[in-house]
Formats: structure tokens, sequence, C-alpha cells
DNA sequence: CATGAATGAGGTTTCATTCAT
DNA sequence: TATGAATGAAACCTCATTCAT
């Protein structure tokens, strides 16, 4: 309950006054607690960056792998349909704090983290893309790789950029056509 | 001179220490001058960083402009293969460079100057494709901003995860694949 | 038992963690009890150290008064022997319990106590000395401080510098043959 | 110059507040300096500490290695006397230095300076002592290191029990005693 | 222009101690 | 009696910035 209340102090502070301003006893005192407190659930301030981060991600690589569960067997387009609109959901559903994360992702070991459940993501899209009964060939491991980089940098861009809730809707469905389109090449035999 | 080996100074820092063992002690003495004359030259270091970050998207904007007088009225995929092309060479130029400044654009201002270089690129990006001769119809305004943020975006996932060099080349074709086949889909009249 | 475990921890985590690594919920952990337990039974850290000496310095006297009384009217050479025995005894029995408690006496009060538990060591020494048969004129008052002071400094040089078991063997006979002959020529008439 | 300030603020608050008041900046504005200054001198706080400690038993180490090459060949008494005599002014010299040292010594790396520097000096005085023409055996190692543990030993208890100047002449005259009864008993070959 | 010693506000972290359960 | 989460004062240390030389 208190580590509850400082995950979400820490995302408040980040958003209201950025890395600089992220002290621990100011996080600890928006949380109610004290300092101490604080240190008593993480043994120094990056730990408590770092955990919040690797939070968020698991829950994006969780929702990705739901997804492709789900997709298993459907045509390309539905499938980049669920993969998307799951994707958006699990990084929106809190967009502040995606936006907050973004801030620091570089300060703490993000890449880091990132790559390792960027991996599980892959992994899943990797084994769900070959099960659609309309493509032609099966597309490269990179060719992975490579979509899910356009998704997850797309969305960081949109977002950084200030995102308007209007453009959410675009972003929704441009991302499903620049996937679809870019998969149908991928995997279509007369490249 | 003394400018230009602050600011490799500055880079090379960035790479060995990362963002919190970057001081302007240590800034300057790594470029062989003292403290005082790096404030002859920067009146703080955020401005130091601010300036090494404009500097760069400056070069890439640059890129693109010029990729994108070149390719006017071409066809849609010799487009997307110059502008690509531009785009990685200037960003990839000094991987180092890039590497380097995705870990403190957030620090400094960093959105900000990136959507002020942006729009540059998507002005242009946005007066080019519509020459193309083999389109149906102009793509939406939201359909160019999405292409420049997937290309941005992928790039920067795929420096951030340590860039194979073998995975350069691979990024090159991609990008072209990627954005060809969106403004592709994006430009068809049955959409 | 509770108070003989928390003792017992102190003595550990001093040995273990130097006096840097002593904290009162470290001893309480090492003891298998709360902090809370620790302050039901101490009102302060510096309570819990200051014990563990006095009692340490409390066995020293008690050996020391023990010798003194069993040698009275013995021969010099013998009063020494037993006096040095029984002190080092009393001081070896726990070399770490000795080696600890050095690194704390300054600390806390410690040269109070240690001037305390001296003065009754000295009195009894003082006591001693005038009833061997075999000395000349009674020592002063500073050559049984004096004596006291070399017997104690010369053994905490030794401890402090890393006692091997082989060294202590000789650190007996050696303080014997050093308290004794000192005690010749500060009792010798012809001074 | 500032290191000097420093050095000597750093025994005054020693003697007034002793080790638990001891702070960097109380250090530093004792010195008439800032905590930033104190730290661009020394690295952190235990090495301030440390380098007095090392600087004031090399003054000790020096002082008996001078009066050692002063003593060769003299008789034993003369020996001793120098000996003791050089080493009482190194460590009286500044009675302060020595007791506020005596207190952190176990402290900071204490013990392995401590041992260090005695190597010196009981190399001296075992190159010392066989040159004495009225001596029958030259005293075996143990001895020698015996005599300056209780040298050493004697001395800091009598001044940690805050050492009275008349005792200062007893005790310089009792160590001369002390010693040379024990040199000459150590070297007797009836022993 | 260049230097680099000095500054000191402020951040992170520790730990003796309390008190509601 | 025992527990251990919570407290918060205070310590150590960093580093952007200044300014006399």
């Amino acid at each position: 309950m208190t580590v509850k209340a400082l995950e979400e102090a820490t995302i408040q502070v980040l958003l209201t006054g950025g890395l600089e301003r992220l002290t621990t006893n100011r996080v600890a005192r928006r949380a109610g607690v004290s300092v101490g407190t604080l240190y008593q659930y993480y043994p120094n301030k990056q730990s408590l960056l770092f955990a919040l981060l690797e939070q968020h991600m698991e829950k994006v690589s969780e929702a990705m792998e739901a997804a492709c569960n789900n997709a298993r067997g459907r045509p390309l387009l539905e499938m980049v349909g669920e993969v998307v609109q799951r994707f958006l959901d699990a990084k929106l559903a809190r967009t502040d704090i995606s936006t907050a994360l973004y801030k620091i992702s570089a300060k703490i070991g993000g890449p880091a983290i990132v790559k390792r459940t960027t991996k599980r993501s892959q992994k899943a899209l990797g084994d769900l893309i070959p099960t659609a009964p309309d493509i032609a060939i099966p597309p490269d491991k990179f060719a992975v790789e490579m979509m899910f980089a356009a998704m997850s940098g797309a969305t960081r861009f949109v977002l950084e950029s200030g995102a308007a809730p209007a453009m959410v809707a675009n972003l929704r469905k441009h991302l499903v056509l620049l996937c679809h389109s870019y998969m149908v090449a991928a995997t279509d035999q007369h490249r």
C-alpha cells in the first residue's frame, strides 16, 4: 500500500517537475510518508525508477502476448488490428506513466530493460504471423523486429510531441495500416 | 576550435560515463581546457547540451530537405529510397553522437527542439510526396507525420538496442520497404 | 538470556563489520530479536556498548584483585607471574571481545570507565608489592601505575596488530620479564 | 596552506567535540573554508583522518630512526635514554594531536598504519641494540617488539587518562627505567 | 582569453529511536 | 513483552558556477 503510494507519487513528481526535480524527499512527501520509509522499500533512488519502468514494460509485454494468443490463425489484417489495439491500450492506459517513463528510461538502465521485455514481444509476434492463412511466405526475423520497432518508436514519437486525444484515434488507425502494409510487403513472394 | 573540442569531449564523456558522469569539469578536462574556458563559450551546462542536440537535429533536417528537393517528381519508391538513404546517412554518420544525444534529449529541452526541427522535415515530405506521378491521391497530413515518426522511432529503437553493423544494412532496406508500402496504402483511393 | 544474545551479537557485528556497521537494527537482527526488544533492555545504543565495556573491565579488575590476594607475601617474581597470568587470562579469554572493545572504547565513555576500573587494579597492586619479602624499598605510586600501564598498553598493542597464537605465549613470558625487571629496578635502593 | 588549515581544524574539532562531532562541514567551517574546498583536497572524510594519522606516525618513525642513528655503539642506558627521549618528544610535541588521534585510530585504518610505521621503528631498534658494548647477548626479535609495544602502550595509557604535566616528567624517567631494565634482562645470558 | 581554487545549496542516504498493534 | 514500519534530523558528498589572478 505504501509502495503503491510511492509509485504513484513518483509518476506525479516526474510529470510535474521533470527528472531533475525528482528527489527522493519530494517523492516521499508527495506519497505522504517520510524519506526513511521510501528507503525501506527501495534500496536507492535508481531502483525506484527501475522498478517503475520494469513494471510498465511488463504490462506491455503481457498485453502483446495475450493479443498474439488471441489472434492465432486469423487473417493478417485482423492479427495486426488485434496486436496494435492491445499494444496501444497498454501504452495509453496511463499516458502520463508512459510519458513520464520515457523521460527516465535513458537515465536508468532503460535500454537494458527494454531490450529484455522487447524480446518477449518479438518472440510472440514471430510465432504469430506465420499462422496467418493469407500470407505467401513467413517474414524473416528482422522484419518482425522492425515492425515492433516501428510500433514502439512511432508511438513514443507521437506521445513525446504531446499527443492530443484526437491524434490517438489517428495513431490507432494508421499504426494498423502501417504494420499491415509492411507485413504484406515483407511476406510477399515477389519481393 | 576550442568549441569543437568541447563538443567532442561532451560526446565522449556522455558515451563513456553516461549522463550522471557528465559534469562541466569533466568535459573541460577531457577537452584539455579549464572549466572557466568552457563558461566562456557556453553560459551554462544546459546550453552546451542544447547546442549539441540542436546542431545534430539541424543536420538531419538539412539532409531531409536536400533529399526532398532531389526527389521531386520521381516515382514513389525512388522518393522513399532517397529520403531514407539521406536520413540514415545523417543519423548514422556518427552513431556515437546519435546514441549519446538520445540520452540527454529528455533531460534538456529535447522534445521542444525535436518538435521544431521535425516540423521542417514533415513540411518537406508533405510537399514532396504529392509530386510522385504514381500515386492515386495525396496522403493526408497525419500520414506523412506518421511516416516520419516511424522512421525516426524505429531508427532510435534499433540504435538504442545496440545496433550491430549488420543490422544497419537491414535497417536501410526494411525502412524503405516499410515507408514505401505504407505510403502506397495511404495514397490508395480504395482505402 | 535475550540480554546475553544481544551482547554476543554486538561483539559479532563489531568484529565482522567494524564500528561503522554497528547499528542497533543489525545487532537486533543478529540476536534474533527486533529492534524494539533491544530498546526494552537498553535505553539507547550508547548504553549497550557501555555495559559491554564495563562488564569486560569488571572481569579484568576482579581477576587482578584475586591474583593480588593470592600472591601476598610471596617473592616478587612469583607475584608478578601470578598477576600477569591472571591478567592475560582475563584479557585473552575472549580475544575477540577484547579486540572488539578496543574499537569502541574511545567512541563511548571509554577512558572514564577504564580510569575507574584501572584505579581498583592499581590499588590492589600497590597493596601487594610491598608484601614481597625480597624487595629493598616499596615502589612509589607512579611506578605501580606505570607497570599496569605497560601491561595493559603492550597487550593492547599486540592484540591490535593481529595477535598470532604463537605471539601470545611469547607475550606471557616477556610480560613477566618486563614487569619483574622493572619492579626490581623500581624497588632498588640504589636508584 | 588550505591543507594546513584543514588539518589543524580537524585536530581542534576532534579535541573539542570528539569523534561523533567531527563532521566535514564543521571541519571546513572551522578552517575558514567551505566543504567543497575540503573535498578538493581529500576524496572523503576517512582520507582526511587517515592522512592525519599517517603524518603523525611518520614523524614518530623518523624521530625513532634519528635516535637510533645517534645512539649506535653507546652503552645501553644511554641508548635507551636517547630513544625514549626522542620518542616522547615526538609524541608529546603536540599532546593534543596524539590524544585526538588515539580517538580515531581504531575507527579508520588505524591498526594498519600503526603496523606499517611500527615496523620501521622496530627495525631501527633491532639494529641498534646489538651495537651496545655492555650487553651479553643480542635480544631476540620479539623482545625488541615488546619494548616498543610497552613504550607506545604505556604512553598511550598515560595520555588517555589525562596526562597532568607533572606526570610527563615521571613518564620520561620511568620509561627509561622500564625499557632499560627490561633490555638488560632480555640480554642477560643467565636468563 | 584562460585558469582553477573556492563556493555552498541541495541531493542521497543512514540509523537511532518511537509507538501502535 | 515483543514487534517492525515509520520517522526525520543530520551526515556525507557533488557539481554548476564564479572570479581574482
